[in-house]
DNA sequence: AGACTAACTTAGTACAATTGCA
DNA sequence: TGCAATTGTACTAAGTTAGTCT
């Protein structure tokens, strides 16, 4: 049953101009009608019976007026839409970045592969807070056999090591310190001397995490110690020859002005910088910074001229490629210093790479899609806008003289290092560690766990979802079409997102009746349905697809008496469909369905299209792209992104090798292949294996079946 | 039950670095 | 060997999920 489920799915880049044809007409109107964020009825009627009452809201109320109608919500429920929408958004977000986050003990959730609960409290005072993971050295024993029925994580054994000195931890830190940075120039230096005897022992000395137990309590480590983010360097002034004009007059501006025009200049180029969206939100947001001169004559942004400032960073940038070998040379080292001291931090006793150390600078919003926020400045983040996380005992980072970090804290049930509140949506931003540390990697590893645990259950699930296909309730039928569609076609789960806050997008559970058409016939094909919608970050989905006549039955029930902008699943959100999920697997959720499937995709197509008998396992950051020739359409089966260090070693991180399991047990450990090594002579003719982001440009703009 | 949102994963884009071809 | 094409990496937007509060 497996082997049916082919992804029939192309994805079709439209971008902006995509999304056009996607605005509802009177979308601003209508904003209440539409509004994605009201919540589904409470479901109780049954799908036949109906008595129920109806639920007044007044908003709704010609919404609920031709829910009424629907003869199947005939019992009542009537979605309740409870809108927020008018909310003071501003208010919201400043009482957010306000208040403080409240360290709250946190239950974890394995996604159950974990049962067993250590008992072993982690206690935070710093006296009894000084567990280590046993060395891996040490540890050799606790090495995990892979068996596939009956895989668990063994708990992490936590030894307490009383008053660990903090002398004790720095001797130990700069020992890791000179152990890796010397490493790593060490390996570079023995790559150009081809000395392959060290790179191979540095290769064993590698932290071996995958061998060790994890803990079960849910904290994520029991000592951090960093040295805090990176700050975008100060604006510096343009020099004075560089001027920006207003209605054709040179003007001087003021400094923090000038700094929010040069982000416009240098997008000049940019299609955004023509958008009205984006224009108008820049504008509103220019003007904020200026001072009430400024701002008295600067009213209207067509009348200013950035040119002279675009055409200096486009020299500057020019420049920079001109340098000479010696000033890159010294850039790089400087970068390379930059992330020796602050891109590394100590998680419990191993030196682990940061992914993101550096704050993000101030800029303009570039959103994807149409999003009515591009163009809204980003401002910058200083030190008070930063919280940190580390340890009680650990040397907690020093702000920048003069400074104050907003807090400090000592949160170890969380992974971050450091986090602020952006100001557009008002999200927090976070800093963290690399995939290859190990925290990441065994978050990776566990769900490729779950894939293949759901592999095991996949075709009793399929046979749940198809039997309700017949249920009495409408919920539950909405609930196995939608499953349905999330299993076959690869659908994300489909969160309601708030009105004028993003661009449009939609998933399985958001989808609205105007973004699929039911054919029953079409061409030679029976039940037919066009899906045609934006996705994740504005990418279009567009596909047509024969389905079950059931399926195609429901979907035309669903559609009955309801308006274009009306949700195709009036009684599914992805809260009910996770927690149906959950019942059926410990542990699965929507997500898990697209592991799955590109796992068993990768999988199939690999044993299909290569002729030897070994396991490739794909060791590059190239994107590799499998050509099912008899559905045509591509498939993306991986990436990855693999450090330099890795990359010319040809090594493997332990997340890597964790990312490129599939749902097979792979007994003992796959042999590994890189994309490189997976030649010709090891492909069946006449399949085709893609490697190129070029090669997946092209699939990405190609309609199914065009080819 | 629904609202809110912290925490984390996934994924596109820009540009730097590297490769490969004439 | 020089330049164009391709690939690698950093950055960060946009998702999902689950916990908590009302």
């Amino acid at each position: 049953m497996s082997g049916d489920h082919g992804r029939g799915d192309s994805q079709v880049n439209s971008g902006s101009k995509g999304s056009d044809t996607h605005k509802h007409k009177d979308k601003h109107k209508d904003k209440e009608h539409r509004h994605k964020d009201h919540k589904k009825d409470k479901e109780r009627e049954k799908f036949k019976h109906s008595n129920s009452e109806h639920k007044e809201h007044s908003e709704k109320k010609h919404r609920d007026k031709d829910k009424e109608r629907l003869k199947h919500s005939d019992s009542s429920s009537d979605k309740h839409r409870q809108k927020h929408k008018d909310r003071d958004k501003d208010k919201r977000r400043e009482e957010k970045i306000q208040s403080s986050h409240l360290e709250k003990p946190k239950r974890e959730k394995e996604n159950g592969y974990v049962r067993d609960r250590s008992p072993a409290g982690i206690k935070s005072e710093p006296e009894e807070d000084n567990g280590f993971y046993p060395s891996p050295q040490h540890n050799k024993s606790s090495r995990q056999e892979y068996d596939d029925e009956e895989y668990e994580y063994k708990p992490k054994k936590v030894k307490l090591e009383h008053d660990k000195k903090a002398k004790k931890r720095k001797h130990e830190y700069d020992e890791d310190e000179e152990d890796e940075g010397i490493k790593h120039k060490k390996k570079i230096k023995d790559k150009k001397g081809t000395d392959g005897k060290k790179v191979k022992k540095e290769e064993e000395e590698k932290w071996k995490w995958w061998e060790e137990e994890r803990y079960t309590d849910g904290s994520k480590w029991r000592f951090l110690e960093h040295k805090g983010p990176v700050f975008a360097p100060p604006y510096e002034p343009l020099p004075g020859k560089v001027k920006f004009y207003y209605g054709g007059k040179p003007m001087k501006l003021s400094a923090p002005a000038e700094e929010v025009a040069t982000f416009f200049a240098k997008m000049l180029d940019h299609e955004y910088t023509t958008k009205d969206i984006f224009r108008k939100n820049f504008f509103k947001d220019w003007r904020k910074e200026m001072t009430s001169e400024e701002k008295s004559v600067i009213t209207d942004l067509n009348k200013c001229d950035f040119s002279e400032m675009s055409e200096y960073f486009k020299a500057q940038s020019e420049a920079r490629k001109q340098m000479s070998k010696e000033e890159k040379q010294k850039i790089k080292e400087e970068n390379e210093r930059l992330l020796q001291e602050y891109g590394f931090c100590i998680m419990d006793n191993h030196k682990e790479r940061i992914g993101n150390f550096r704050i993000e600078p101030p800029g303009l919003f570039r959103g994807r899609g149409d999003h009515p926020k591009m163009g809204m400045l980003k401002r910058r983040i200083r030190p008070e806008d930063i919280i940190i996380n580390c340890s009680k005992d650990s040397k907690h980072p020093k702000p920048p003289p003069g400074t104050k970090w907003k807090e400090v804290r000592h949160d170890n049930k969380v992974t971050w290092l450091a986090s602020w509140t952006e100001n557009i949506q008002g999200s927090i931003k976070y800093i963290m560690l690399n995939p290859s540390s190990r925290i990441k990697g065994e978050k990776d590893w566990q769900k490729y766990e779950t894939a293949r645990r759901l592999k095991k259950c996949v075709d009793r699930i399929r046979a749940q979802y198809r039997e309700d296909w017949k249920s009495k309730e409408m919920r539950i039928r909405q609930r196995a079409v939608a499953l349905y569609f999330i299993d076959k076609l690869a659908l994300r789960a489909g969160n309601e997102k708030e009105e004028g806050e993003t661009a449009d997008t939609v998933g399985c559970c958001s989808l609205r009746v105007e973004h699929i058409k039911l054919y029953p016939k079409l061409d030679d094909q029976e039940y037919v349905v066009e899906f045609d919608f934006l996705g994740k970050d504005s990418i279009r989905y567009y596909n047509k697809i024969p389905v079950e006549k059931r399926v195609f039955k429901n979907l035309q029930l669903f559609l009955e008496n309801k308006q274009p902008e009306d949700d195709l699943f009036d009684r599914l959100n992805t809260s009910i469909l996770n927690k149906h999920l959950q019942e059926l697997m410990d542990g699965l959720t929507a997500k898990v369905f697209r592991t799955y499937n590109a796992s068993i995709t990768l999988q199939q197509q690999l044993k299909e299209l290569t002729c030897c008998n070994f396991k490739p396992v794909l060791l590059s950051c190239i994107p590799v792209y499998l050509y099912c020739t008899d559905r045509c359409h591509y498939t993306r089966v991986c990436s990855l992104n693999l450090g330099e260090q890795q990359r010319r070693g040809k090594l493997m991180t332990a997340s890597q090798q964790r990312s490129y399991r599939t749902t097979e047990p792979t007994g003992p450990w796959p042999f590994f292949a890189t994309t490189r090594e997976l030649r010709p002579k090891h492909l069946r003719s006449p399949c085709k294996i893609f490697r190129t982001r070029s090669m997946r440009n092209k699939i990405n703009y190609q309609q199914p079946g065009s080819s």
